[in-house]
DNA sequence: ACCGTTTTTTAGGCAAGCCTAAAAAACAAA
DNA sequence: TTTGTTTTTTAGGCTTGCCTAAAAAACGGT
C-alpha cells in the first residue's frame, strides 16, 4: 500500500510527535531521518497529498489518524520482529535494530498477527519498549528514569532510553539486564554519578549520571 | 548489496538457466519477470556492468559466478521463509509465496544461517523445491513427473511443479500433499488420465494428465 | 537471397527518492 | 524596526526501475 520511505517517514514523526507535541518540524525530521531538509520537504509534501499528514509549509506536519494507524502498525511490526529475533533466533539485543528496520516493511494482513501469537503476545520488546495491540493501542508501564529516582527504593530496569549497540554492550558486561533488580545506594552530588546495588549479582557498583538517564525503571514489587 | 530488483532477476535468470542450457533470451525474462522487453535489457545492461551476469546483445544473458552465487543465496533465503511460515506460523502452503518474495530480500549476514538452525536445516520447502545449503550446494533427488511413472510401481509425492494457489488448493481438496503415497492402478489411452490408488485413505481417484504432469514423485521405499 | 514476421534494442519519458546550491521566509537581537 | 542568522523551500539535477512507440536486428519460409 505504502512504500518503505514513507512508511519510515511516517515512523520518525510519530516518534517526535510523541516525544513533545505540536507540529514537527522539517529540521527535526532531516535529524531523525538522517537527510536533508530539501528531501523532507519533498516527502511531506507527498504524504499531505496522500492524506497521510497535514502539512503546512514553514509551520510543519502532523500525522492524520490514517497517518499514526500506519505508523502505529509499522512499530508493532518492528518490535515483534525484535522479539522474534531475540527470543526464536537467539540474537543479542543490540543486534536485532537493523534487520528489524528491513522485516518491519514486509507487507501482509495475516503475518503480523500470526508472529504475535507465535511469540505468545508480547507486550514490550527486547528494549523495553511497549508494542502496539493489533488494534493500536499502547500498553502503559509507569516507568520512570533511574536519575530520577530516589536513594533507597528498589526498582527494576524496564527499559534503555538509549538504543545504541554502545550503550547496550556496556549494560550486557556490567550485567544490567531487562529485570535487572537494582537500589541506590548514593548519589554523588558533584557529578550526579550513582552508587548503586545490583541484586542479581550482589554486587555494588557506579554509573555515570548519562548512563542513570538512559536506563528506565519502575518500582519493583515485593 | 544489491537491489531487490537486481536480486530478483538473477533469481529469474538462474530458474530459466536451469531449465534449459544456453543463454536466457531477453523475452523469456520478461515473460519471466512480468514486465517488458526494454525493461529487461535496461536491467540486463545493468547486471552487465556489475559483473553479475554476461550479456550480448541479440544474443541473451549468462550469470556469472557471482550472479550464480547471490541468485542461489536468495533462493535459499526465500525457501527457508516458506519453511519458516509454514512450519511455524502455520501459514497453508499456497500462501506462503508472496510473503517469502518480501523475506528473501531483508539483508544480513546471520539471519539465513540463524533461520536455518532454528527450523533444523530443512533440505526442502513446502512445495518440495530443494533448498541450497550455506556452501550454494543443492541436495539431489531423482524425482519425476508422476506423467513419467510406470503402472504398479508405488511412489511417494515429493513435489509439485506447479506452484498456483488454485492446485495447490486442489490437492488440499483431493487429500494429496508431500509424503503421499499414490500407485498407478490404470493409465487411460485416450486422454492420459490416471487411475490411482492414495494409499492414505486407502481410496481410488482420477487424477487428469494435467495433474499428473505437476507432480513430482519418488520411488516409494519398503 | 529475399521478404514478412518476430524479437530485441533504442529513444524518450515518468515517478520516487535522494542530492546541492540558491532563494525566501521566519526568527532573534540590537 | 532594521539587520543578521537560522530554517525552510525552491530550483534543478541525478539514479533506479519502470513504461510506450519506433527502429533495428534476427529469424523463417520460399
Ligand atoms: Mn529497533
Ligand atoms: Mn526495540
Ligand atoms: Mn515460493
Ligand atoms: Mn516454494
Amino acid at each position: 500500500m505504502y512504500t518503505s520511505s514513507e512508511e519510515n517517514y511516517l515512523k520518525a514523526i510519530l516518534k517526535l510527535s510523541q516525544k513533545e507535541d505540536g507540529p514537527v518540524s522539517t529540521g527535526a525530521l532531516a535529524a531523525e531521518m538522517q537527510t536533508t531538509a530539501p528531501s523532507v520537504t519533498d516527502m511531506l509534501r507527498r504524504l499531505s497529498e496522500k492524506q497521510l499528514a497535514t502539512y503546512e509549509k514553514y509551520y510543519g506536519v502532523q500525522l492524520t489518524a490514517e497517518g499514526v494507524r500506519v505508523a502505529t502498525a509499522l512499530v508493532r511490526r518492528h518490535r515483534l520482529w525484535e522479539v522474534f529475533l531475540t527470543q526464536k533466533l537467539g540474537f543479542a539485543w543490540d543486534a536485532v535494530h537493523d534487520m528489524a528496520e528491513q522485516l518491519e516493511h514486509v507487507q501482509h494482513p495475516e503475518l503480523v498477527e500470526r508472529l504475535d501469537a507465535f511469540l505468545g503476545y508480547p507486550r514490550f520488546d527486547p528494549h523495553g519498549d511497549p508494542i502496539p495491540d493489533a488494534k493500536g493501542q499502547w500498553p502503559q508501564r509507569q516507568r520512570q528514569l533511574l536519575s530520577a529516582t530516589a536513594v533507597g527504593s528498589p526498582v527494576v530496569v524496564v527499559g534503555v532510553d538509549d538504543h545504541s549497540a554502545a550503550f547496550l554492550q556496556y549494560l550486557d558486561r556490567t550485567g544490567i539486564g531487562l529485570g535487572a533488580h537494582l537500589t541506590i545506594l548514593e548519589r554523588i552530588e558533584y557529578d550526579h554519578s550513582l552508587n548503586v546495588r545490583l541484586l542479581e549479582q550482589n554486587r555494588d557498583l557506579t554509573l555515570s549520571d548519562k548512563v542513570a538517564h538512559s536506563l528506565f525503571v519502575e518500582p519493583a514489587r515485593e
